[in-house]
DNA sequence: TTGAAAGCGATACCAT
DNA sequence: ATGGTATCGCTTTCAA
């Protein structure tokens, strides 16, 4: 910041005060319009406050009235369309209640969502969002703050989580599969962490029911390559394979697009089901069969527990802060 | 958390002082690692604060320190998948600053933007952001801060816009369908105002140039469904149409569906080329050939754009505040 | 190393 | 209808 000579310093309401002959107080009343001031006076303040530029402080204004409300939303990657949607839905409920949202992506990183929590304790009244690191960093930076993780166990009282579950719709598309004569079922789960996912036993529990195996599974990186050459590799591994599930839509669409590329009919030679039911699903050729997640419910539910959370009032309970996969078939299975 | 009848007033640094017998300055040196102050005291305030579930207010702190920089991002739909992408933009070059943003969806209405123009003012330091209202409106809710206006003309020395310039790529297009031998190429346009977008010209222009006709043109609503209903409609007033340009990716996108679900193999029977250059139309079938735009630059030059009109530093022209189409064939012409 | 006092910019309460 | 004064919670001189 070059500082040129003369220092454009702030305008304070001061100044208004002096320019248009009145006190703070008067200024104060006539920007915020209150009822106890002459028309005249009011007229002439406001003149004063123009041609100065004026604009009060938000922080002074905040000081005092302890009124506008701001909550953080940190989410690993706005471009993945599942948290642009839960993102949309948390924008909007919070436009319902007049609340402001301050938007934090983390890049996938968990040094930028690291930092993104040193800071953001600071910034805002509660924070909601989709976290990787360990509960106790996560606590340490937003000690005095409600926290509303969002599909993610919690263990600590600390938070509140909205939980996804996934098991019912997941057991729903197996069973569609086996309905249809699919005997051999892989999938492509996450490939991030070396353990396999939750939804990856829900798909396992689910085949186990139906006497079918569940051992052939790849680990796929969240984009829609990833999903691609993680299909190739399911099927170069386990070449009878004649349907998948998938951790999630974008994993999906990339099976879908390495199907067609390798000249695999969709559903006819290879069925595919994703998880999440993105609106992108219904682009894709053919459009795609997911196990269905409602992300506005998802972003508006993390708010509400936010404003619940923020009042002290009537906080929901683990058992109300869950969003069901629910299996909705279109043409990929 | 059920309120009890004591309200929990909040912890200020004065309670911590006291906690910890010390006064509110000392304490202010532990909590920002300040240099003067003993090992022991200052363990002894950090302890205390932490009991305390000590949190310094954000506005106190903005008010005596005015450090953080944060800007308001109004876009009219964070679904659509071109303000994902400028957003993810803009909140990275954000964060590359540290600045927060706190993002504003006015959900493509007209009042929700003046709602949100009327308090973002006294929200944020400058606001960044697509537009639809009149220039006198945004102007009187923002005095005194920047305002960078994404993809607009404006008309009042009050603002800086980003402005987007498609005339080459769009005139790339039309010489590229011609060079394929089609003669009678249509346009799916916006179909929001009555009088033809400036993408529509510039297509009427490079028309002209090549001795062909623009007049087979349909105004097609902002969604996949709009693309489809359009190119429904221009088809069926100009059915010797062999090619369309649309205002948008995603209203190309539905003519892709449309053609499709109607027949039509693209782009042998019909060519479709876009505007935007979206990363989703790389995943549909055929990939969408389209007049890209940069939208990470486009962010990224509203948020550079902001900061050095917020610094008073070096504001970069109009003739730098353009982001060019540029013609990428895929598949589909 | 620590503390007292002076703001930062605005609003609210109480006089007038 | 208008102005004086206290106050919001914190950081920053300046003394001690």
């Amino acid at each position: 910041m070059v500082s040129s000579g003369t220092e454009p310093r702030r305008v304070t309401i001061h100044d208004v005060a002096r320019s248009a002959g009145v006190s703070r107080q008067t200024v104060s009343r006539a920007l915020n319009d209150k009822a106890e001031i002459d028309g005249s006076t009011k007229q002439r303040v406001l003149d004063a406050a123009l041609e100065l530029g004026y604009r009060p402080s938000r922080f002074a204004r905040g000081l005092v009235r302890q009124d506008t409300t701001t909550i953080g939303l940190v989410i690993p990657d706005l471009l993945n369309p599942f948290f642009t949607e839960v993102a949309a839905a948390a924008l909007e409920a919070a436009r319902a209640r007049g609340w402001h949202v301050v938007v934090y992506d983390t890049a996938d990183s968990t040094e930028e969502e690291l930092s993104t929590l040193r800071v953001i304790g600071s910034q805002v009244d509660a924070v909601v969002g989709y976290f990787s690191s360990p509960e106790d960093d996560i606590d340490q930076f937003t000690r005095g703050i409600p926290v509303v993780l969002v599909g993610r166990e919690h263990h600590t009282a600390r938070f509140s989580s909205i939980r996804i579950d996934g098991e019912d719709g997941v057991h729903a598309a197996v069973a569609h599969l086996v309905a249809a004569g699919h005997r051999r079922i892989g999938m492509l789960d996450h490939g991030e962490r070396a353990e396999p996912s939750v939804r990856y036993r829900w798909f396992a529990t689910a085949a186990a029911a139906h006497g079918i195996d569940a051992d052939a599974v790849v680990g796929a990186s969240q984009s829609v390559d990833g999903g691609g050459d993680a299909l190739g590799a399911l099927l170069g591994a386990h070449p009878n394979v004649t349907a998948v599930l998938t951790y999630n839509d974008i994993i999906a669409i990339g099976a879908l697009r390495e199907a067609r590329r390798t000249g695999r009919n969709v559903p006819r030679d290879l069925a595919v089901i994703g998880f999440d039911g993105l609106q992108l699903g219904t682009l894709v050729e053919p459009p795609l069969s997911s196990v269905a997640l409602d992300t506005r419910r998802l972003g508006a539910l993390a708010v509400d527990q936010a404003a619940r959370l923020l009042t002290g009032v009537d906080p929901l309970g683990a058992d109300d802060l869950v969003v069901r996969g629910e299996l909705r078939l279109r043409d990929s299975a």
